[in-house]
DNA sequence: AAAAGAGTTTAGGATATACGAAATCACTTC
DNA sequence: GAAGTGATTTCGTATATCCTAAACTCTTTT
């Protein structure tokens, strides 16, 4: 009954989603949580609730009532497959299509569900197998291998080292707008000038301009150092 | 309540479905029956009944009780985007993807309810605006615009006849690849050599190749008169 | 420990979509 | 014009997803 048979249920656009959520929540570590789930999913929790039940009898959650959720082996396989749907529909759109930056997210969040696998591996070979999105996000390979380095923000790095922004969150269009007039692209270089104390304002290098940016936009910003090349 | 209003009530996949199979039928110049559309949906006519009415009720159909469906203005509009999204998506696919022929329209029927209409224009942008998708069927333009005509079928051209092969359904991809074998593709020329009486074999010169084809794949097939050019 | 508070789950509903079985209608045939 | 036949609709259900309100649980605070 509750047979990890890989037997063809294609999964629904929500549970999809969810799948998705509770990838990206773990990845910080913890079990996803329900109001995690339903904050990340925009749902009420009380939603979130039923789904996650329904998801652990069908294999693809592990769930501990009061605790939090966590992807199964099956769960993981079906949640790195949408993500790199999800990837490769965003670089695509970008890179052949001219999609703008920050609307690449909106669209291929529809169309991952739509996409057929084989599709997508047409679109990553046409792209030739690109290793990240263009927000600088891991694409995962076709047989679920993915890079999961967690990278420290921009809001976390220590002031008068250099480093290299490695992503940026891609949820938020206005916010990547943002950032994508400052420059903050994954490539830039950049060097922390200063930082106010109590969640203040940063001052940041970025190529060879000055920028005063909020500790909201340093979250979405990722960093690591100096690529070795 | 059943407002006109065209304030973006998003339509979902089954609806749109609805809207592009009574259009079709519509095509045949007659009012879309329930049976006709629970065949072409695959559904049962039970269920057709159901959504005919609430689709009526919301103004996309006119529906006489025991006479059919016809499409209101705003169904008409919103079959001929979706339409517009599918043959687009048939195009590009086909064309810059090198999905097979045969292949494309299923895919497209998924893609075709979540691309949103900007993306599909700069897919049929990148295509060069085409009239027609690899299967000869015309694209809508933007403002709903089409060619209706309907052309006559490979099993009704008079024999000795020569003509073009104007479009081929897309429907069935067992009988595309059988069409692509034989060459019936649109632009393709042909001569109808003999017909056998009581719906027998058809033989077609097809290019410089004589064919044997039956009448069920030759329904498949429309022609016109050689283009003028 | 008891109470408080945050977080979670259960209960009861709503909507969209689909089904089969039974009732109804429309058209043809006698 | 009554009966038969096939098409259509109605009725009662089922599933998936979501919601609000109420109840519960876990942890922390008093």
């Amino acid at each position: 009954m509750t047979d990890t048979k890989s037997l063809a249920a294609p999964l629904t656009a929500p549970v999809e989603d969810y799948l998705k959520a509770v990838y990206a929540i773990q990845l910080g570590g913890d079990a996803a949580t329900t109001n995690a789930l339903a904050e990340r999913l925009e749902l009420a929790p009380a939603s979130v609730s039923g789904m996650v039940r329904r998801l652990a009898s069908q294999g693809l959650l592990e769930h501990e009532p009061y605790r939090g959720a966590r992807l199964t082996a099956a769960g993981r396989i079906a949640a790195l497959r949408t993500l790199r749907r999800h990837r490769v529909l965003e670089s695509y759109l970008a890179t052949v299509l001219g999609v703008p930056w920050d609307n690449v997210h909106a669209e291929a969040e529809q169309l991952e569900h739509a996409a057929s696998d084989t599709l997508i591996d047409r679109m990553a070979h046409a792209l030739g197998d690109p290793m990240f999105d263009p927000h600088g996000a891991p694409i995962p390979s076709r047989d679920g291998t993915v890079d999961e380095t967690r990278h420290a923000t921009l809001a976390d790095w220590p002031v008068g080292t250099s480093g290299t922004v490695m992503s940026v969150n891609d949820k938020d269009a206005v916010m990547l707008r943002y950032l994508g007039e400052l420059e903050l692209r994954p490539g830039a270089m950049i060097v922390v000038h200063s930082r106010a104390p109590y969640d203040g304002p940063i001052e940041v290098m970025v190529g060879r301009s000055l920028r005063q940016i909020g500790p909201t936009a340093a979250r979405a910003v990722r960093i690591a150092a100096p690529t070795a090349t």
